[in-house]
DNA sequence: AGCACGCCGACT
DNA sequence: GTCGGCGTGCTC
């Protein structure tokens, strides 16, 4: 029987579908429809087609226009986005939406856009010039013209008008053709460069992922340096050759030329980026690319593993450790793991590349659920660095800088090397005290302290935004004697160029790096070595490398060591063996110091003796003992409203509703709430709810089973709330 | 999310 | 006497 009723997700906050009568086209299943809902016109996708509905029939509307005549994703990863709705519990109308090019989102055809060009007919390319002296701009198109064909918009630019096209084409000089499709670069396909010679733990790794085009994941741990990128290039090779489509994955700050045009100088194949910087157009005819299996190569952070593949071959997420493939607001999913369960819908590889793997995928591997492919020899002239703890108990603190550090930095500058320090706290100084009666200079719309920032001159709060001028008295006892505390970039470089005048410094965090290209600057800078003296926050250790740069020092290591977040320890290390990746080169070794207060500290030891492995496997056992991921599985509820009360009651009811589900409590353990851990942010007081489950599948069925009833509460519309499954940090 | 309806304060 | 504030409710 054919179908009468579509069943649509539309792009609204609402965990349901809305019927529509079929009208004279038919939809299909995974295609886009613009319906009539309410007052306005919404474009939803079709997920069921059927002949009954819930709904009174009557009150049942027809579908306004079927957009799509084919599905816009394939059915692997219509499968996935499903699931990914489903297990992020993001409404599904809502989560289709964020995945698709915006241009689609908007109605606009998925198909390319072939762009009208003009040429010469056979009457045209005889027409003799000279006979058109009367009509400059006609004869000006007929030679434009005689050099090939040109597109509608090309013509355009150069001055010619539409009407003088037309005009042209009456006289039957041009005529108008659709821009013929090109080669399919399946037959062009080539290895271009002369490919350097792979070690043999790369030529093992290679071996091992190309032996089975089916799906299993691989994670390959390679130090820095190591030639993770050429292992990648080598995973290409059989995959293009067999005609099929590569997906790479990288970080937000890993899309860098270089990168993109390694992959671009290797394969003689079309490329395409997908970033945050395209416009609608330029995603939208990627997007097209990719699914039309017109784009070999498709690289993108996060949201490019949404890209539908013609024909998928495998998928690689590069630096799977990076904090931005998880999405920190509304569709808050993973790119990484739902990029395993992408690979495995579609039966092909997929490649986790990282020097520092996360703990949860090094789990996997030591569990056997990846495959644990170890990179450990560095190609050519990269060297390991020498690492040293700087115990700075009892010592004076120079801007946070110890006389011993001092000391090492200035033996590094006068053999003319470049230092690199890392804080990771912007601005002058994280408080501003009075030094009579003790009073700090507070935001009023959080629960948190004005960092002072002495280059603009102004007190801002940097979880809200806030900002005020630098009071002069103390808001409590009018005293003027106000006094900073503590250390930011600012004014450890205000320090450095006090300390040593006879060198360069340069700061680099979010801060002075706000303008565009601002950043590329500084860095040609620095590679030209016009500052010997390099002071950032973790955006100086991503992606560049500073072979000038011998002497690397982590400031501040104590406030990840005893931070309230459980991962706080992971990202140090991160940071740690990615900031010794940086610097130095064969015939200049890097040295890393770290200062502490605890230089007994076990993981810091462990990282600084033996390694990030070592490490890693001491803080999984840690993890393992406190019943933390990846032993539990995390989700975050979390409520915010200006009044406190509501908040809270609004969690209790909710923790009400948990508790009547039939899931016993040892199973899925829900504590809270309790005020978030800044419990006062833009004048909104927070609260938060906290689950945690032996499983993500006890965690996802306590929620499914609450969540409707939650929703319902009359509160939930009240306060602004949010649930975060596996939230990246708890802060 | 939008957008309507609906009931109470400062304006022509 | 109206314009408009945002509280509540609905969208097939």
């Amino acid at each position: 029987m054919t179908p009468t009723i579509a069943q649509v997700a539309l792009p609204v906050p609402l965990h349901k579908t809305f019927d529509y009568r079929i009208a004279n086209e038919m939809p299909v299943v995974g295609g886009r429809v613009r319906v009539p809902f309410g007052k306005q016109y919404k474009v939803g996708i079709v997920v069921a087609l059927t002949n009954t509905s819930e709904f009174p029939l009557e009150q049942i509307k027809p579908i306004n226009v079927v957009l799509d005549s084919t599905p816009l994703w394939t059915p692997s990863l219509y499968k996935v986005l499903n699931w990914a709705s489903r297990y992020y519990q993001y409404p599904l109308g809502d989560a289709l939406a964020t995945v698709m090019p915006g241009a689609l989102r908007k109605g606009k055809p998925a198909v390319k856009d072939r762009e009208k060009c003009w040429q010469l007919t056979e009457a045209g390319k005889e027409q003799p010039l000279s006979a058109l002296t009367r009509a400059p701009k006609q004869a000006r198109a007929l030679t434009l013209l005689r050099q090939g064909a040109m597109t509608h918009s090309d013509l355009l630019e150069e001055d010619l008008s539409a009407t003088i096209l037309k005009a042209v084409e009456e006289k039957g000089w041009i005529e108008a053709v659709k821009e013929q499709s090109v080669k399919p670069w399946q037959q062009r396909y080539e290895v271009v460069e002369d490919k350097p010679r792979l070690n043999s733990e790369q030529a093992m790794a290679v071996a091992t992922i190309n032996a089975n085009p089916e799906f299993a994941c691989y994670l390959i741990e390679g130090v820095t340096g190591s030639g993770k990128t050429e292992v990648y290039l080598n995973l290409l090779e059989p995959v293009l050759k067999r005609g099929q489509q590569a997906l790479i994955l990288v970080p937000e700050i890993g899309l860098t030329p270089q990168t993109i045009n390694r992959f671009k100088r290797r394969f003689n194949v079309p490329v395409v980026v997908m970033h945050s910087g395209l416009n609608d157009t330029e995603r939208l005819n990627a997007w097209l690319a990719a699914r039309d299996n017109e784009a070999a190569i498709i690289i993108g952070t996060r949201s490019a593993l949404f890209s539908p593949c013609k024909s998928l071959g495998i998928i690689v997420v590069d630096e799977e450790h990076d904090a931005s493939y998880k999405q920190q607001d509304s569709f808050r999913y993973h790119a990484r793991d739902l990029a395993v369960m992408r690979g495995h819908e579609e039966n092909v590889p997929v490649v986790l590349g990282s020097a520092t793997p996360c703990l949860e995928s090094l789990h996997n591997a030591k569990t056997g659920k990846y495959h644990h492919l170890i990179l450990s020899v560095r190609a050519g002239n990269a060297l390991k660095t020498q690492n040293g703890v700087l115990d700075i108990r009892g010592l004076y603190l120079e801007a946070g800088l110890s006389a011993p550090l001092i000391a090492e930095m200035r033996k590094h500058l006068s053999q003319g090397n470049q230092v690199m320090l890392f804080l990771n706290r912007r601005g002058y100084a994280p408080a501003l005290m009075c030094h009579e009666c003790g009073w700090l200079a507070e935001c009023k719309r959080c629960d948190a302290y004005y960092t002072l920032h002495q280059s603009s001159n102004e007190l801002r709060c940097h979880h809200c935004g806030s900002q005020r001028p630098i009071p002069h008295q103390c808001g409590s006892c009018g005293s003027t004697q106000l006094i900073s505390v503590g250390v930011g970039t600012e004014q450890l470089e205000t320090q450095l160029e006090t300390l040593f005048p006879e060198f360069k410094t340069i700061r680099i965090d979010r801060d002075n790096t706000r303008r565009k290209g601002s950043l590329e600057a500084y860095l040609t800078a620095i590679h030209n070595k016009e500052y010997q003296i390099l002071i950032g926050t973790q955006m100086l250790a991503k992606g560049h490398h500073f072979p000038d740069v011998t002497l690397v020092a982590l400031v501040d290591v104590d406030s990840a060591l005893f931070s309230n977040d459980f991962r706080a320890p992971e990202r140090l290390a991160q940071l740690f063996v990615q900031v010794a990746g940086r610097a130095g080169r064969a015939s200049k070794p890097g040295y890393v110091l770290l200062q502490t207060h605890h230089p007994e500290h076990a993981l810091l030891q462990s990282l600084i003796h033996r390694g990030y492995d070592s490490f890693a496997a001491e803080a999984l056992n840690e993890r393992k003992m406190a019943h933390l991921p990846p032993y539990s599985y995390f989700a975050l509820l979390r409520a915010e409203s200006h009044h406190s009360g509501e908040v809270e009651q609004f969690l209790h009811q909710a923790r009400t509703a948990l508790d009547a589900s039939p899931i016993p409590e040892d199973e899925c353990a829900v504590m809270g709430p309790a005020p978030a851990p800044l419990h006062r942010r833009a004048g909104r007081f927070r609260w938060q709810l906290v689950f945690q489950a032996p499983n993500r599948k006890i965690l996802q069925q306590r929620l499914t089973m609450a969540l409707p009833a939650i929703r319902q509460l009359p509160l939930s519309k009240k306060v602004r709330w949010s649930l975060d499954i596996e939230p990246q940090d708890m802060s």
